[in-house]
DNA sequence: CGGCATGTTGAAACGTTTCAACGAGAGTGG
DNA sequence: CCACTCTCGTTGAAACGTTTCAACATGCCG
């Protein structure tokens, strides 16, 4: 099956049977908690990082949940399988998101790298020990899952009762609206067609569909495979509002 | 417009302007933050419950989040309403559970009673006070958060990959799951069909006759308007996993 | 017992999926 | 550098499921 793609590479957990060491896990615990951006030179030379290749599993559903991450590079995808092979993106994490953050013994999706992606490493069992005593941190904690609430209460409205165009044009509004600044509205993003139409509860010919139509209204553009131009803002919220 | 329901009570937030006392505030929370079931008569006499008729409102998205609340009796709705007028109910809350406890200045989603609704309403702000220094509430707050969260996960993948009649099958499966013990397997929910709907991201016809299929073939058997019988758990479990 | 909201069913319209074929782009080795 | 290959993306046509519109049934409340 071409959409099958766990394999398990060098980070994999179950292949580290390291300790925890007491100093560097403060120092990740830290580095994950921190507000800003912290330089990823210093998380490296911390040690606190991993990297993982394009489509690798950082974990499966089920794994026992000993890692929380935040993504420094790339983007990550949480996913679930069903029993009839297909699959659901449940989110994509971008630069400075955090994962892996669930309660339960065992994660409840199946993360896995989109492009080549870095991240920051922290373990759970530390972060919690960091939590206790500290009203800040166990704050940061609160909005961290806080943010993955509302995302998730989003897709559930956009699942809910959007077209498949109106799906599209959400979906790059959002992600527009997660990267402020960007004066030319490119979207570079290493998903594929196949990601995007798991992530809109799509099949892949109408996620295309959709983008051919917006790129035919002039709404987008899409030089080239992982790249999308937004051509016209007002015209693509207008769409994802419904106002087609 | 028929399903437009936003008569404001006397429990309306924006028409209580009493102060927050400081005694009653921490009983309120204690309460609020208690695992168990705390027993109704001594909530009602320290004075920290609120009721609610059907279909009234609790709050609307984007008023301010002065409270957080948990549900004593009956049951509650959030839901969103989209400029094309249809609604997406993004949770049902039973007995036991915990709702507006986003930590945005304003709410996200409308709470509305189901049917009549005993809630123990817990001043936001006291909540995030009891919760400085004592690691034990912090960690049931991150776990009300988690929960919500897993809620929503488990929402999306429904809404994502499942057709009319696995959806029902799912829904009545899970309301099934949070009812343990009963042998009868009868649920006696206040929800209308349009509820049900616009939580399954169906019209009100299409679930109709999904009911109406699982009626035929004998999986669940609807007595009166606001019951429904399982006659066949594995059957509707089947169902529900795609095994149609 | 009306009267009205709520629930149920049918038939046509609509949008999405499925199946199938084709095209475009990236990487490899000649 | 080109041709080959393989994956990924795109488009078309028919099948399918859901929605829409309409009519009718049921149950609840005054």
């Amino acid at each position: 099956m071409q959409r099958k793609t766990d394999q398990t590479g060098p980070n994999s957990e179950t292949a580290m049977g390291e300790a925890v060491r007491p100093a560097a896990c403060e120092q990740a615990c830290r580095f994950f908690l921190e507000e800003a951006c912290v330089k990823k030179a210093d998380m490296e030379k911390a040690g606190v990082t991993v990297k993982f290749t394009r489509n690798e599993t950082v974990y499966s559903k089920g794994d026992e949940a000993r890692y929380s991450y935040k993504v420094i590079e790339g983007a990550v995808r949480l996913s679930r399988i069903f029993a009839d092979g297909r699959r659901q993106i449940v989110n994509f994490l971008l630069p400075d998101e955090t994962f892996g953050i669930e309660l339960s013994e065992t994660y409840s999706s199946t993360a896995e790298a989109v492009g080549d992606v870095l991240a920051l490493r922290c373990p759970r069992i530390c972060i919690s020990h960091m939590t206790v005593g500290d009203p800040d941190i166990s704050q940061k904690r609160l909005s961290m899952f806080s943010k993955s609430l509302a995302a998730a209460e989003q897709h559930v409205a956009m699942l809910g009762h959007q077209s498949a165009k109106e799906r599209v044009a959400s979906f790059f509004l959002a992600l527009e609206m997660q990267r402020p600044g960007d004066v030319e509205h490119t979207l570079d993003l290493p998903l594929s067609r196949q990601d995007i139409a798991d992530y809109l509860g799509l099949t892949i010919e109408t996620t295309c569909r959709a983008l051919s139509e917006l790129k035919r209204q002039h709404i987008i553009d899409a030089p080239s495979r992982r790249r999308i131009v937004i051509k016209d803002l007002r015209g693509l919220k207008a769409i994802a509002e419904g106002d087609a």
